[in-house]
DNA sequence: TTAAACCCTAAACCATAGTTCATAGCAATA
DNA sequence: TATTGCTATGAACTATGGTTTAGGGTTTAA
């Protein structure tokens, strides 16, 4: 009836290497784990909710550090329920902001994708290709392109004869 | 007229460190990037076009090596469309992971934060403890809360004398 | 009771993404 | 022409988040 559970346990449920939750440990982020005399970790059900917490905020990125304060913060009791809900909320402004920075930028990839994928790609990319390396010429800069404007033209011609 | 751009410029424009462009130059993300005979970097506009793409892949957490491959393939010319289109593919499944994590775990925090901000937290937290504390109680392991049941339970008297 | 499977710690090691420092060369301006 | 402010490189250093290894104890099941 009153199960325990090893860290090989706690580790296949929540999909980590042993070795992180031993690391977790040492960075005082599962002060709640109890050992036995032979200094074997020994996790109860209610370690699981914290272990939870701990995935939840590491998956959306906050540093073990103030997860540890968040932890440090819970083990305290009612007193600290203010800072922890302070802490979350600020932590839930970063996670919001990081989502506009995936958005925006995900629209700049998913254009790129479009243009890869568009019938004349080919020649929408040689007008790029083309734009840089008259830039460059006139700046008498290298063209940085592998394939010098000859080669690129002789490229062109390949293409058109082998159509 | 035909303007060329100094690393302060270019760090300037896209709020990164000087030592940042730098090492992206180090780590071959620049290939494109011409020096003066000096050893200066000369940028020049359409370079702001490729590190826009680097900051893009950045932003959306890229590896370092894995821009490097993309930039060389752009380098490459025409040739590498359909390399790059795949790359560009995988990376956004990765970035719409990310945000599924973000979104699902972003929800926890929610819940968490209405828990903490509800009239009768106080409440909740203390079920939450008590539950705790009855499951280690029970299994003979260590209290995990600074304040021990007595402690607690003193607070709790003190907290309603306080009403 | 013994082998296989587990668990422990400490310390070294690794990858990633930069930053800082020491030293020195170039550029613009007064 | 001298000072100030840029620029360069290489090497060392930092921080983060782990993983691996060495050496050794514990548990379990046949």
């Amino acid at each position: 009836m009153k199960k325990t559970y090893s860290i090989k346990e706690v580790a296949t449920y929540f999909n980590l290497p042993i070795s992180t939750i031993r690391y977790y440990d040492k960075k005082g982020l599962l002060p709640f784990v109890s050992k036995n005399t032979s200094g074997y970790r020994i996790f109860s059900k209610s370690d699981f909710g914290f272990i939870k917490t701990i995935c939840c905020l590491k998956n959306t990125d906050m540093p073990i550090k103030d997860i540890k304060t968040y932890i440090d913060l819970c083990m305290r009791g009612i007193s600290t329920i203010d800072q922890r809900k302070k802490m979350l909320n600020q932590h839930k402004e970063n996670v919001l902001k990081k989502q506009r920075i995936l958005e925006r930028n995900l629209f700049e990839i998913e254009t790129k994708i479009n243009r890869y994928s568009s019938d004349d790609s080919v020649e929408i990319i040689k007008k790029q290709i083309d734009f840089v390396q008259d830039e460059k010429e006139q700046l008498h800069l290298k063209n940085p392109f592998i394939l010098g404007r000859k080669a690129f033209f002789w490229t062109n011609n390949l293409k058109r004869s082998l159509i």
